[in-house]
Order: structure tokens, then C-alpha cells, then sequence
DNA sequence: AGATTAACGCGAGCAACTTCGCGTTAGTTG
DNA sequence: CAACTAACGCGAAGTTGCTCGCGTTAATCT
């Protein structure tokens, strides 16, 4: 030991790292919003944020990394509303979703990273495990409707919840059109029919829409 | 006119062209089903179909478009079932669903197909136009329950069966899990639960799942 | 059958994307 | 404040993916 001081070969998240890598996020959700994955690209990103493409290649190794890490990054922004009911809390929560998807930033941001996880097995990881962190806490609103005789003792608080949130996706995803207000009023309202009919409980017609490990029964013909 | 025979620059739709579109599509399917979007390339295509790469390039351009051609080959596959009762009709067809997402060829062609369409605009679509149509065929199922005095009479058919599809591209697409027989289950009774309520008719909660176009009163926030 | 030409195979060329080596900047620690 | 080095900027080299021009094959029509 000479007089060193930084043990050689640790990382140093300090002050420039951290802003450039503010700078990077900031310009890639920009460019998500405005132009779209289509138009994205290392170049591009690296022009808006002032940021060397080469160092954009060292950090993230690729646009689909990149766009996994911003996914990461956006953490606590839906409310989990708490309405002392179960239609009022599935109604909240079913419009800050719409507001959610109906965010360009946001809604750039879930199409290229549902892009990048085709490719990408890391950014696939962080897509199932974004949706299901977000599902898992978000199942407090349906253990309370439990707890308050609203639903049957059985629900799967994910299978609602993701039934809820299903909807959304698809708009975006597959029929490719805008996410009017009507969808969220109407999903809630559907949800909340279904999971009252006892459509999400694990015992009677089958495990649901989000719990998928749980070996199943039936069969598949 | 000398004895001139085929009009010049007329396409010649006969036996090679239509054979080797034939080997590339199969081709294409099979790497989609082993390997996934992920490992999809244009060399691969080429060398599993026998086509050579340059003629790849001139007929379809990017795997985009081949991918996108590939979709729209895929039509008339899940039969509409007709069960004499809305319960058996949308248990009968989400089964169908669930086996036509269950397969690794269809399965692989979907998330293809998405990813494409973030990035070129004929994908996407051509990706909405395929499950549109198939929407307004299925609507024949709601259309039939209607007149049986099943569902409300503004009952709008395509709302109900987006909302019979989505969870099952949710699986997929998003929560990146197996679709096992018990979705298929909850989601036909979840859907006929909601239907039933009202929750998918024009006036009531929201202009629904499916049909975006119409304007909808409400608002966002 | 024979003439005509769209579609294909082939390899070389072009362009875009990605990585590498080196000098510089600016956190970090004693 | 002085030594140390991770992270960055920069330009060049390397790699991959895509296109082009030319000769060949095989549909199509009289």
C-alpha cells in the first residue's frame, strides 16, 4: 500500500456518472415521446444528450438495454388509490392506468421496451418483473375488498389485477388506437362484475389472468 | 409489337415466385417457432428457405415486412365456434385462443409481429387490421347472444371480444408467462360475468374495450 | 416449339453500426 | 491540496447488414 486511495477496480458513483446518466434518460424518453422507437438510435440519443456515443456503447451496450434501464428507473408513478370500496378503488385505479398509457412518454416507453424484450432475454425480465412488482402491491386493494366480504375469500389478487390492467396493453399494443376515458370506465366496471362473479378465485373456473406458475388442473383441449 | 407475349413489367404471379414464397414463409415460421424474434435474421432466413439473401432483400425489404406478410398469410385459423348459448360460445373460443397463443409458431409470430410494428408503420398496420377483422367476424357470437336476450341490446360486440383477447397478449406480451388452460376458463367467465352486467354497452360505463373510434363523452382526468 | 422477360443466384461494393486505443477530465481519498 | 484512477471525449479501425450490376433460369404467350 503506497498512499492509494480509491480501491482500484470500484465502480465510483459520484456526481458526473450519475449526470450523465440523467442526461441519457432524460434525452432518450424525449426522443421516445417525440419520434418513437422507430426513430431511435444510439446516434440520436447521443446528440440530444450531449453524452459520446461512445460512451453510450460502453455503459448500455445497446438501445434495448438502454430502454430496459428507463423502464427500471420509473418507479412509484401510478397512486394506489384507497377508496374504502372496492368499486371506487378499481375505478381510481383504472383511470390512472388510462392516464398512464395515455402519456406519450410512458406509452413510447412500454412499446419499446415490449419491442426490446423480443430480443433482448434481460429487457424480458424487467418487463415481467416491472408489471409484476407493480401487480404484487396493487394486490393490497383487492385483500382489502376481501377482508371487507366484497369479494369471495379465494380472489387471486393478481389475476384482477391484471385483468384490469390487460385492456390497456391490448389497446396499445395490438389494436393500435388511443386510450379514451370510456376504456377505463369500462374495464373497471367489467372487472369488478367478473371478479365478483368469481371469475379470479383459484379454486372454481381456473387459476386467472396473472398467476401463472400454480399447476393447473385441466387440460389444455 | 414484334410477337410480343407478357405486357412488360407485369408481375408474373406463376409457379417459382409463389414456390419460393412458399419455402420462405416456412422457413421464417420455423426460425420465429425454434429461435424466436431474437435470433431472426435475414441470413437465417435465407439459408433455411434455400432463397438467396439479395432476393430476400428486393421482394420484402426488412424482416419487418417479412414478418408482417407472415401475419396476414395467417388468416382463417381459429374457428368460430356456435354453441347455441353465449357461455359455450365464449368458453369454446377462448379455448381456441388459448391454444392459438399456446403454440410456439403462433406465439413466436405475435411478439414478431408487435416489435415489428414499433418500428415500421405497415406492421403496425397490418397487425391492426388482422385482429380488427377477426373482431368484426367474432362479433357474429355477441350479435347472436343479443338477439337471444342474452346481453343488453347495446351491447357492443367488439368491446366484449378485445376483452376476451387482451389477457391472453397480456400474458404474453407483457407478464411473459406460459398461457395455461386456466386462462382460458377465467377469462370466459370474467367476460360473460361483465358482459352480462352492462359493462360493455355503448351508453352505460364506456364505449369499451374495442371500438375507439366513436368520441366519448367523458374525460381524462 | 420458340421468343420474351420477370424473377432468381451470385459476388462485389457501399453504408451504417459497433468497438478499440489513447489522451483528458473530474470524483475520490489521505 | 496533491495523488490517483474511473469515467469520458475523440477519431480511427473493424464488423455487420444491405444494395447493386450482371449473367442465368424458368414462366408465359403466340
Amino acid at each position: 500500500m503506497t498512499t492509494a486511495h480509491q480501491a482500484p477496480g470500484e465502480t465510483r458513483p459520484g456526481g458526473r456518472t450519475a449526470r450523465t446518466r440523467r442526461a441519457v434518460l432524460a434525452a432518450l424518453s424525449a426522443e421516445l415521446a417525440e419520434h418513437g422507437f422507430a426513430a431511435l438510435t444510439m446516434e440520436r440519443v447521443a446528440q440530444r444528450s450531449g453524452v459520446h456515443l461512445a460512451t453510450l456503447y460502453r455503459r448500455w451496450r445497446s438501445t434495448d438495454k438502454l430502454v430496459c434501464e428507463l423502464l427500471t428507473e420509473l418507479s412509484g408513478d401510478v397512486p394506489l388509490p384507497d377508496t374504502g370500496t372496492l368499486p371506487g378503488d378499481l375505478r381510481a385505479l383504472a383511470r390512472a392506468i388510462g392516464r398512464f398509457y395515455g402519456d406519450a412518454r410512458t406509452r413510447g416507453l412500454i412499446e419499446a421496451v415490449v419491442a426490446a424484450a423480443a430480443r433482448d432475454p434481460q429487457a424480458a425480465t424487467a418487463l415481467r418483473d416491472f408489471f409484476d412488482e407493480r401487480l404484487e402491491l396493487a394486490g393490497a386493494l383487492v385483500r382489502r375488498a376481501v377482508a371487507r366480504g366484497e369479494l369471495p375469500a379465494d380472489t387471486d389478487p393478481k389475476a384482477v389485477l391484471s385483468a384490469l390492467g390487460a385492456p390497456f396493453s391490448y389497446r396499445i399494443l395490438i389494436a393500435r388506437r388511443p386510450v379514451d376515458p370510456g376504456l377505463a370506465e369500462s374495464t373497471a366496471t367489467a372487472v369488478l362484475a367478473a371478479a365478483e362473479a368469481g371469475a379470479y378465485t383459484t379454486g372454481a373456473a381456473g387459476t386467472g389472468g396473472g398467476a401463472a406458475d400454480g399447476g393447473a388442473p385441466g387440460r389444455a383441449d
